[in-house]
DNA sequence: TGAAAAATAGAATACTCATTCATACTATTA
DNA sequence: TAATAGTATGAATGAGTATTCTATTTTTCA
């Protein structure tokens, strides 16, 4: 009788997530106030009523997307972290972690950008906080990286907080370009490499260093 | 009978602008979506009526928001880049005037970057179109700032569009950061410099420059 | 099998707003 | 001053849609 409840919660959980998913595509395409929940139902193949069993409100399917995929970027980071050793190399972990999760997610990164900028416009809930609490642990993250190579000579001395959110910023605007290309022309990842340069090493010809008037 | 035309004029071009100063502070506040017509009408201290003689439509005063303030904002880069000889220069200025525009323009920092993700999402119309060609033309204008650089050896060999958006995305950030605090903490402009040192040079430490493994 | 529980369905409800338009006001000028 | 043109008004219209709720179908298990 276990096996069959099991089964069911399965069942249950499956059914939650093919509407998470209907929902990850349209709010990707075309934001949350133009997606109807009647279109999200559909897209689920189910029917209005079905979708408020699984969600209390639109918001709801919302944040929650935003929640789980947050929560699986997070522990592939950690993941990755893990594995590396100087702070160059953290580095170069979150910038091709970043890189590669949303070249898997492309629809999702739509939606993780958009709030970004724009959190308070889309949602004003305590469900919406835990995100943002969430994104600001993942800038987080980086802060303290950076602060400890400063600390370990590996980086100049500069405001972490402010250099972390300048690499978030870059990765972003990269991504975005990327996807914007209706041909996904070559892999994300790949740019990876030049990337870290550019934020290590800036896009200066090293010896060409005049200062800066 | 001209100069009375002359005021008339003049004061038509006011009222309209009061409509677009009172929908900017609404839609930065609250989103296009969550901001109402009848509003932007009070806020403008008109009966709605008369912002639809104004304005055909809410994306219309939206786009027309966008538009104009591009357009300055443009202005003003074009004029500084004018006075700046080397490629470096020329970043450095791009740089400051930006974070002086935005520094100037709290308001409207969180519409355009909020289009910068989701145009598409908003509005749909052949103004949005103009709206994003011009989007486009300023990170064109950084990207050949680069390239010429680029091929005149102050800068390293990199592709000049990824270089542009990566700054785009690190400047995007950065007003975003101050703009959180609560308090502005200091002025916005006053960190062109590290921004500058950053994009040229990086992060690491010179003479730190391990390969990076 | 058959009654109770769980899951699904989708029509009806209850809003919110963008936009229109007939009316009222104000300035202009003959 | 009176007729005209130019402006301003805001109630009424209509479309869209999040959410509720009752009815139906399916599953469970004694």
């Amino acid at each position: 009788m276990n096996q069959r409840a099991l089964r069911k919660t399965r069942e249950q959980e499956g059914r939650r997530l093919d509407i998470l998913n209907a929902a990850e595509r349209l709010f990707s395409e075309n934001g949350f106030f133009k997606t109807s929940m009647v279109e999200i139902a559909e897209a689920a193949e189910f029917a209005i009523g079905t979708v408020y069993h699984f969600f209390k409100s639109k918001e709801d399917i919302y944040i929650s997307l935003i929640e789980e995929k947050m929560e699986d970027f997070a522990r592939l980071i950690d993941a990755r972290l893990a594995e590396t050793a100087s702070s160059q190399d953290k580095l170069g972990a979150v910038i091709r972690t970043k890189l590669e999760y949303f070249e898997q997610n492309r629809n999702f990164f739509r939606i993780y950008v958009s709030e970004w900028s724009g959190f308070e416009w889309t949602v004003k809930s305590a469900f919406g906080e835990r995100c943002w609490k969430r994104y600001q642990a993942q800038l987080d993250l980086v802060a303290d990286i950076i602060e400890t190579g400063s600390r370990q000579g590996e980086f100049r001395a500069l405001d972490p907080a402010e250099a972390a959110f300048a690499l978030h910023g870059m990765l972003n605007s990269t991504i975005y370009l990327w996807i914007l290309q209706p041909k996904p022309s070559g892999s994300l990842v790949a740019k990876s490499p030049s990337l870290l340069t550019l934020f290590l090493h800036g896009v200066a010809q090293p010896g060409n260093s005049r200062g800066t008037t």
